[in-house]
DNA sequence: GTGATACATTGACAGATATCAATACATGAG
DNA sequence: CTCATGTATTGATATCTGTCAATGTATCAC
């Protein structure tokens, strides 16, 4: 027995070749810097831990805010950021919020890390 | 013909399972958020990348400002914060500094960002 | 409609960060 | 030792970021 996925995946395009394959445009260096900048900051890593290890893929908004120890207003901001970035994707299910990661976007920033 | 890797090879120990393995701690979350950070920043992007590419792997810090268009004690901000997360390395060679990436550090990240 | 619940937004503030000019430090040449 | 060169550090400043309390907005139950 099949499931559809539980959230709409967004299409997610590469945002450039592999750093140690060419040497990165600035305009390619500020998109890939602000999509790093997403992972980085210990919350939002642990709710991306959080999305991505759910089964089913995603996770109500009011099931994140214990587990990360903040407040709701600062979990709500930082699902934005990373929503902004593409990272997460969320939907409306009556008065709860879903979010669930986005695993073509990992990819795609793994495919920037990749070696030569 | 094989050579010697250019710059000594620190060695890295991986930062914690991947995202989508199994919840990220908090510890972790610090540690991976403090590396992707290190990333999180266009010029920086560059600079890995120019070490990536060039061959040898190692590039002279006097060939590193001018690329990326910034001043030279900026460029050297920039090679501290990546050298202090380990992404990259350095040399002292006479009068010029080399720096190189730590490979293995960019497989780290790769890794933390693997798909389950 | 009213009230309750879940999430987002605003505003304020402290701390971090990117940048450069000026300066210090280290190395090799003479 | 002295000087020139390459790199790092310091200090100052503007901007960005994480955080929370307070408030706004949307949805459902009644």
């Amino acid at each position: 027995m099949r499931d559809l996925p539980l959230l709409e995946q967004p299409t997610v395009e590469p945002c450039c070749a592999p750093l140690s394959a060419e040497t990165l445009g600035a305009d390619a260096a500020e998109q890939l810097a602000r999509q790093f900048a997403a992972l980085a900051d210990p919350v939002r890593l642990r709710l991306v831990s959080l999305l991505a290890t759910a089964d089913g893929g995603a996770v109500c908004a009011c099931d994140l805010v214990e587990p990360v120890g903040k407040s709701q207003p600062t979990v709500s901001h930082h699902l934005k950021v990373l929503a902004d970035a593409g990272v997460v994707t969320s939907e409306r299910r009556g008065r709860n919020v879903w979010y669930g990661v986005v695993p073509a976007a990992l990819e795609a920033l793994r495919a920037a890390l990749a070696p030569r």
